[in-house]
DNA sequence: GTGCATGCAAAGTCTTTGCAGGGAA
DNA sequence: TTCCCTGCAAAGACTTTGCATGCAC
Protein backbone atom coordinates (compact mmCIF):
# COMPACT_ATOMS: atom_id res chain seq x y z
CA UNK A 1 0.00 0.00 0.00
CA UNK A 2 2.47 2.27 0.99
CA UNK A 3 4.40 1.37 -2.06
CA UNK A 4 1.47 2.28 -4.50
CA UNK A 5 1.05 5.81 -2.69
CA UNK A 6 5.20 6.48 -3.22
CA UNK A 7 4.71 5.27 -7.10
CA UNK A 8 1.61 7.72 -7.46
CA UNK A 9 3.56 10.62 -5.44
CA UNK A 10 6.39 10.09 -7.99
CA UNK A 11 3.79 9.96 -10.93
CA UNK A 12 2.56 13.20 -10.01
CA UNK A 13 6.09 15.08 -9.01
CA UNK A 14 7.20 14.40 -12.53
CA UNK A 15 4.12 15.93 -13.75
CA UNK A 16 5.06 18.83 -11.46
CA UNK A 17 1.96 17.86 -9.48
CA UNK A 18 2.02 16.87 -5.59
CA UNK A 19 0.58 14.56 -3.99
CA UNK A 20 -1.34 16.55 -0.75
CA UNK A 21 -2.71 14.95 2.20
CA UNK A 22 -6.22 15.30 0.38
CA UNK A 23 -5.63 13.93 -2.68
CA UNK A 24 -3.58 11.01 -0.72
CA UNK A 25 -7.07 10.52 1.33
CA UNK A 26 -8.74 10.67 -2.19
CA UNK A 27 -6.02 7.88 -3.24
CA UNK A 28 -6.71 5.72 -0.38
CA UNK A 29 -10.05 5.61 -0.31
CA UNK A 30 -9.86 4.52 -3.88
CA UNK A 31 -7.05 2.02 -3.02
CA UNK A 32 -9.13 0.85 -0.28
CA UNK A 33 -12.24 -0.10 -2.73
CA UNK A 34 -10.83 -1.28 -5.76
CA UNK A 35 -13.26 -3.49 -6.61
CA UNK A 36 -16.51 -1.17 -5.74
CA UNK A 37 -15.69 1.20 -8.92
CA UNK A 38 -16.97 4.35 -6.90
CA UNK A 39 -18.60 7.13 -8.01
CA UNK A 40 -17.05 10.76 -7.65
CA UNK A 41 -20.09 11.37 -4.88
CA UNK A 42 -18.94 7.83 -3.03
CA UNK A 43 -15.81 8.67 -2.99
CA UNK A 44 -16.50 11.96 -1.83
CA UNK A 45 -18.64 10.27 1.07
CA UNK A 46 -16.27 8.09 1.56
CA UNK A 47 -13.35 10.63 2.12
CA UNK A 48 -15.36 13.12 4.20
CA UNK A 49 -15.30 10.60 6.85
CA UNK A 50 -11.44 10.66 7.48
CA UNK A 51 -11.64 14.28 6.04
CA UNK A 52 -14.39 16.18 6.83
CA UNK A 53 -13.37 19.62 5.33
CA UNK A 54 -12.23 18.18 2.10
CA UNK A 55 -14.79 19.67 -0.70
CA UNK A 56 -16.92 17.58 -3.37
CA UNK A 57 -14.86 20.21 -6.45
CA UNK A 58 -11.52 19.11 -4.76
CA UNK A 59 -13.14 15.18 -5.29
CA UNK A 60 -13.46 15.53 -9.07
CA UNK A 61 -10.04 17.66 -9.58
CA UNK A 62 -7.89 15.24 -8.45
CA UNK A 63 -10.47 12.57 -10.29
CA UNK A 64 -9.46 14.18 -13.12
CA UNK A 65 -5.85 14.75 -11.98
CA UNK A 66 -5.24 10.76 -11.58
CA UNK A 67 -7.12 10.41 -14.85
CA UNK A 68 -4.44 12.21 -16.63
CA UNK A 69 -1.69 10.45 -14.61
CA UNK A 70 -3.73 7.33 -15.69
CA UNK A 71 -3.47 6.83 -11.72
CA UNK A 72 -7.29 5.35 -12.19
CA UNK A 73 -9.51 4.95 -14.72
CA UNK A 74 -13.53 5.83 -15.60
CA UNK A 75 -15.88 3.58 -16.42
CA UNK A 76 -19.50 4.24 -17.42
CA UNK A 77 -22.20 2.02 -16.39
CA UNK A 78 -24.76 3.74 -18.15
CA UNK A 79 -26.33 5.23 -14.70
CA UNK A 80 -26.03 8.46 -15.35
CA UNK A 81 -22.39 9.10 -13.57
CA UNK A 82 -19.11 8.01 -14.34
CA UNK A 83 -17.31 5.34 -12.47
CA UNK A 84 -13.26 5.01 -11.31
CA UNK A 85 -11.43 2.46 -10.76
CA UNK A 86 -7.42 2.14 -9.78
CA UNK A 87 -4.96 0.89 -12.59
CA UNK A 88 -3.28 -2.28 -11.18
CA UNK A 89 0.21 -1.93 -12.06
CA UNK A 90 1.81 -3.92 -14.63
CA UNK A 91 -1.42 -4.28 -16.70
CA UNK A 92 -1.90 -0.97 -18.06
CA UNK A 93 -5.73 -0.93 -17.70
CA UNK A 94 -5.78 -3.90 -20.22
CA UNK A 95 -8.09 -5.91 -17.85
CA UNK A 96 -11.46 -3.89 -18.06
CA UNK A 97 -14.23 -6.41 -18.31
CA UNK A 98 -17.00 -6.28 -16.13
CA UNK A 99 -20.67 -8.14 -16.56
CA UNK A 100 -22.90 -6.30 -15.55
CA UNK A 101 -26.37 -7.72 -13.84
CA UNK A 102 -29.49 -5.87 -15.50
CA UNK A 103 -31.67 -7.43 -13.20
CA UNK A 104 -29.36 -6.47 -9.94
CA UNK A 105 -27.27 -4.14 -11.15
CA UNK A 106 -24.18 -6.00 -9.75
CA UNK A 107 -20.99 -5.89 -11.75
CA UNK A 108 -18.40 -9.05 -11.97
CA UNK A 109 -15.04 -7.88 -12.45
CA UNK A 110 -13.14 -10.55 -15.20
CA UNK A 111 -9.50 -9.78 -14.64
CA UNK A 112 -8.29 -12.15 -17.80
CA UNK A 113 -7.44 -10.28 -20.86
CA UNK A 114 -9.66 -12.18 -23.19
CA UNK A 115 -8.86 -10.33 -25.99
CA UNK A 116 -5.67 -10.28 -27.22
CA UNK A 117 -6.24 -12.13 -30.53
CA UNK A 118 -9.23 -9.72 -31.32
CA UNK A 119 -7.08 -7.06 -31.24
CA UNK A 120 -4.35 -8.46 -33.14
CA UNK A 121 -6.91 -8.77 -36.17
CA UNK A 122 -8.92 -5.65 -35.73
CA UNK A 123 -5.64 -3.39 -35.37
CA UNK A 124 -4.05 -5.20 -38.20
CA UNK A 125 -7.23 -4.75 -40.34
CA UNK A 126 -7.98 -1.43 -39.28
CA UNK A 127 -4.38 0.09 -39.08
CA UNK A 128 -5.80 1.01 -35.96
CA UNK A 129 -3.14 1.63 -33.13
CA UNK A 130 -4.80 -0.03 -30.01
CA UNK A 131 -4.04 1.96 -26.58
CA UNK A 132 -7.24 0.20 -24.42
CA UNK A 133 -10.43 -1.46 -24.45
CA UNK A 134 -13.62 -1.78 -22.55
CA UNK A 135 -15.99 -4.05 -22.64
CA UNK A 136 -19.13 -4.59 -20.58
CA UNK A 137 -20.93 -8.00 -20.97
CA UNK A 138 -25.14 -7.35 -19.62
CA UNK A 139 -27.18 -9.90 -18.41
CA UNK A 140 -28.55 -11.90 -15.65
CA UNK A 141 -26.52 -13.36 -13.01
CA UNK A 142 -26.48 -15.97 -11.31
CA UNK A 143 -28.49 -15.21 -8.11
CA UNK A 144 -31.10 -13.54 -10.26
CA UNK A 145 -31.53 -16.56 -12.52
CA UNK A 146 -32.15 -18.76 -9.61
CA UNK A 147 -34.71 -16.22 -8.11
CA UNK A 148 -36.08 -16.18 -11.42
CA UNK A 149 -36.78 -20.29 -11.51
CA UNK A 150 -37.59 -20.26 -8.04
CA UNK B 1 -37.18 1.76 -45.66
CA UNK B 2 -41.08 1.49 -45.73
CA UNK B 3 -40.92 -2.16 -43.71
CA UNK B 4 -38.94 -1.17 -41.15
CA UNK B 5 -41.06 1.45 -40.44
CA UNK B 6 -43.95 -0.83 -40.58
CA UNK B 7 -42.30 -3.26 -38.32
CA UNK B 8 -41.36 -0.81 -35.90
CA UNK B 9 -45.07 0.39 -36.17
CA UNK B 10 -46.02 -3.07 -35.33
CA UNK B 11 -43.73 -3.64 -31.91
CA UNK B 12 -44.80 -0.41 -30.69
CA UNK B 13 -48.89 -1.61 -31.26
CA UNK B 14 -47.74 -4.42 -29.49
CA UNK B 15 -47.20 -2.52 -26.32
CA UNK B 16 -49.85 -0.30 -26.87
CA UNK B 17 -48.63 2.51 -28.20
CA UNK B 18 -48.28 4.40 -31.60
CA UNK B 19 -46.40 5.65 -34.12
CA UNK B 20 -46.99 9.27 -34.40
CA UNK B 21 -45.87 11.59 -36.70
CA UNK B 22 -43.64 12.99 -34.55
CA UNK B 23 -42.35 9.81 -33.37
CA UNK B 24 -41.86 8.78 -37.07
CA UNK B 25 -39.80 11.74 -37.91
CA UNK B 26 -37.49 10.63 -35.29
CA UNK B 27 -37.32 7.14 -36.46
CA UNK B 28 -36.30 8.27 -39.98
CA UNK B 29 -33.59 11.02 -38.96
CA UNK B 30 -31.85 7.57 -36.81
CA UNK B 31 -32.33 5.50 -39.89
CA UNK B 32 -30.79 7.85 -42.33
CA UNK B 33 -28.11 8.38 -39.95
CA UNK B 34 -27.45 4.79 -38.95
CA UNK B 35 -23.66 5.34 -38.89
CA UNK B 36 -23.48 8.48 -37.01
CA UNK B 37 -24.14 8.11 -33.51
CA UNK B 38 -26.11 10.72 -33.01
CA UNK B 39 -26.80 12.70 -29.40
CA UNK B 40 -30.18 13.88 -28.27
CA UNK B 41 -29.94 16.71 -29.66
CA UNK B 42 -28.59 16.08 -32.69
CA UNK B 43 -31.40 13.88 -33.36
CA UNK B 44 -33.13 17.00 -32.26
CA UNK B 45 -31.76 19.40 -34.55
CA UNK B 46 -32.07 16.89 -37.44
CA UNK B 47 -35.99 16.77 -36.50
CA UNK B 48 -36.43 20.43 -36.75
CA UNK B 49 -35.56 20.61 -39.92
CA UNK B 50 -38.38 18.57 -41.16
CA UNK B 51 -40.87 19.24 -38.20
CA UNK B 52 -39.52 22.54 -36.52
CA UNK B 53 -42.63 22.62 -34.21
CA UNK B 54 -41.40 19.28 -32.33
CA UNK B 55 -39.99 19.83 -28.46
CA UNK B 56 -36.60 18.55 -27.19
CA UNK B 57 -38.66 16.41 -24.49
CA UNK B 58 -40.79 14.94 -27.42
CA UNK B 59 -37.18 13.47 -28.66
CA UNK B 60 -35.97 12.43 -25.22
CA UNK B 61 -39.27 10.93 -24.35
CA UNK B 62 -39.31 8.98 -28.05
CA UNK B 63 -35.61 7.74 -27.83
CA UNK B 64 -36.72 6.20 -24.39
CA UNK B 65 -39.58 4.63 -25.82
CA UNK B 66 -37.45 3.15 -28.49
CA UNK B 67 -34.60 1.98 -26.43
CA UNK B 68 -37.65 0.05 -24.08
CA UNK B 69 -38.72 -1.52 -27.41
CA UNK B 70 -34.94 -2.49 -28.45
CA UNK B 71 -35.43 -0.56 -30.97
CA UNK B 72 -32.02 1.15 -30.88
CA UNK B 73 -29.27 1.20 -28.67
CA UNK B 74 -27.47 3.68 -26.62
CA UNK B 75 -23.93 3.67 -26.46
CA UNK B 76 -21.88 6.26 -24.17
CA UNK B 77 -18.31 6.96 -25.34
CA UNK B 78 -17.37 8.91 -22.56
CA UNK B 79 -18.21 12.60 -23.83
CA UNK B 80 -21.04 12.90 -20.81
CA UNK B 81 -23.99 12.80 -23.30
CA UNK B 82 -25.56 8.86 -24.66
CA UNK B 83 -25.58 8.54 -28.64
CA UNK B 84 -28.13 6.18 -29.92
CA UNK B 85 -28.26 3.61 -32.82
CA UNK B 86 -30.74 1.72 -34.72
CA UNK B 87 -30.83 -1.90 -34.07
CA UNK B 88 -30.60 -3.51 -37.48
CA UNK B 89 -32.48 -6.58 -37.38
CA UNK B 90 -31.36 -10.20 -36.90
CA UNK B 91 -28.36 -9.30 -34.93
CA UNK B 92 -30.03 -8.92 -31.55
CA UNK B 93 -27.42 -6.19 -31.16
CA UNK B 94 -24.72 -8.38 -31.11
CA UNK B 95 -22.36 -6.06 -32.88
CA UNK B 96 -21.57 -3.34 -30.84
CA UNK B 97 -17.48 -3.04 -31.41
CA UNK B 98 -16.53 0.26 -32.00
CA UNK B 99 -13.16 2.34 -32.24
CA UNK B 100 -12.70 5.26 -30.60
CA UNK B 101 -9.54 7.53 -32.39
CA UNK B 102 -8.85 9.42 -28.69
CA UNK B 103 -6.84 12.19 -31.14
CA UNK B 104 -9.68 13.08 -33.11
CA UNK B 105 -12.57 11.27 -31.64
CA UNK B 106 -13.66 9.65 -35.10
CA UNK B 107 -15.71 6.30 -34.70
CA UNK B 108 -15.15 3.27 -36.97
CA UNK B 109 -18.00 0.35 -36.38
CA UNK B 110 -16.29 -3.10 -36.94
CA UNK B 111 -19.77 -5.28 -37.83
CA UNK B 112 -18.48 -8.95 -37.31
CA UNK B 113 -19.20 -10.43 -34.07
CA UNK B 114 -15.78 -11.70 -32.43
CA UNK B 115 -17.11 -12.47 -29.28
CA UNK B 116 -18.68 -15.84 -29.25
CA UNK B 117 -15.58 -17.74 -27.97
CA UNK B 118 -15.03 -15.35 -25.20
CA UNK B 119 -18.59 -15.04 -24.42
CA UNK B 120 -19.37 -18.88 -24.30
CA UNK B 121 -16.51 -19.58 -21.86
CA UNK B 122 -17.31 -16.20 -19.48
CA UNK B 123 -20.90 -17.10 -19.37
CA UNK B 124 -19.79 -20.88 -18.43
CA UNK B 125 -17.63 -19.60 -15.57
CA UNK B 126 -19.76 -17.19 -14.10
CA UNK B 127 -23.26 -18.51 -14.20
CA UNK B 128 -23.85 -15.63 -16.51
CA UNK B 129 -26.75 -15.80 -19.26
CA UNK B 130 -25.54 -13.14 -21.55
CA UNK B 131 -27.74 -10.67 -23.15
CA UNK B 132 -25.62 -8.32 -24.92
CA UNK B 133 -22.37 -6.73 -24.75
CA UNK B 134 -20.40 -3.95 -25.92
CA UNK B 135 -16.81 -3.27 -26.94
CA UNK B 136 -15.15 -0.19 -27.19
CA UNK B 137 -11.32 -0.11 -28.42
CA UNK B 138 -9.69 3.25 -27.79
CA UNK B 139 -6.55 3.95 -29.86
CA UNK B 140 -5.51 6.18 -32.66
CA UNK B 141 -6.52 6.10 -35.81
CA UNK B 142 -4.72 5.26 -39.48
CA UNK B 143 -5.04 8.99 -40.66
CA UNK B 144 -3.71 10.62 -36.78
CA UNK B 145 -1.15 8.30 -36.29
CA UNK B 146 0.15 9.20 -40.57
CA UNK B 147 0.11 13.00 -39.16
CA UNK B 148 1.69 12.44 -35.97
CA UNK B 149 4.96 10.49 -38.07
CA UNK B 150 5.21 13.41 -40.83
C1' DG C 1 6.31 36.39 -1.71
C1' DT C 2 4.86 33.20 -5.30
C1' DG C 3 2.09 29.87 -7.01
C1' DC C 4 -0.45 25.82 -6.68
C1' DA C 5 -4.33 23.79 -3.88
C1' DT C 6 -8.82 24.25 -2.02
C1' DG C 7 -13.82 25.33 -0.24
C1' DC C 8 -17.78 27.34 -1.45
C1' DA C 9 -21.13 28.76 -4.40
C1' DA C 10 -22.52 29.66 -8.94
C1' DA C 11 -22.81 28.22 -13.52
C1' DG C 12 -23.04 24.65 -17.10
C1' DT C 13 -24.60 20.56 -19.55
C1' DC C 14 -27.51 16.90 -20.38
C1' DT C 15 -31.86 14.80 -19.16
C1' DT C 16 -36.35 14.26 -16.86
C1' DT C 17 -40.75 15.88 -15.10
C1' DG C 18 -45.13 18.67 -14.38
C1' DC C 19 -48.73 20.62 -16.43
C1' DA C 20 -52.08 22.17 -19.46
C1' DG C 21 -53.42 22.19 -24.30
C1' DG C 22 -54.38 19.22 -28.38
C1' DG C 23 -55.59 15.45 -31.23
C1' DA C 24 -57.12 10.72 -32.54
C1' DA C 25 -60.40 6.94 -31.76
C1' DT D 1 -65.39 11.95 -24.25
C1' DT D 2 -61.30 9.68 -23.06
C1' DC D 3 -56.70 9.00 -23.06
C1' DC D 4 -52.45 9.29 -24.84
C1' DC D 5 -49.18 12.71 -27.05
C1' DT D 6 -46.84 16.93 -26.91
C1' DG D 7 -44.56 21.73 -26.16
C1' DC D 8 -42.88 24.57 -22.90
C1' DA D 9 -40.75 25.68 -18.88
C1' DA D 10 -39.08 24.25 -14.61
C1' DA D 11 -36.63 21.06 -12.02
C1' DG D 12 -33.03 17.58 -11.35
C1' DA D 13 -28.58 15.17 -11.49
C1' DC D 14 -23.90 15.29 -12.24
C1' DT D 15 -19.84 17.99 -13.19
C1' DT D 16 -17.04 22.13 -13.98
C1' DT D 17 -15.60 26.84 -13.08
C1' DG D 18 -14.64 31.42 -10.70
C1' DC D 19 -12.88 33.50 -7.02
C1' DA D 20 -10.83 34.57 -2.77
C1' DT D 21 -8.38 32.29 0.95
C1' DG D 22 -4.80 29.40 2.56
C1' DC D 23 -0.74 26.74 2.72
C1' DA D 24 3.93 25.11 1.33
C1' DC D 25 8.31 26.16 -0.29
Amino acid sequence: MKRVIADVEEKLRAGEYKLTSRREHILRVLLENKDKHLSAEEVYNLVKKRAPDVGLATVYRTLELFLLFDIIHSIDFGDGRKRYEFCSSGTDGHHHHHLICTRCGKIIEVNEDLLEDLETRVSKEHDFKIENHQLKIFGTCRECTEKINK
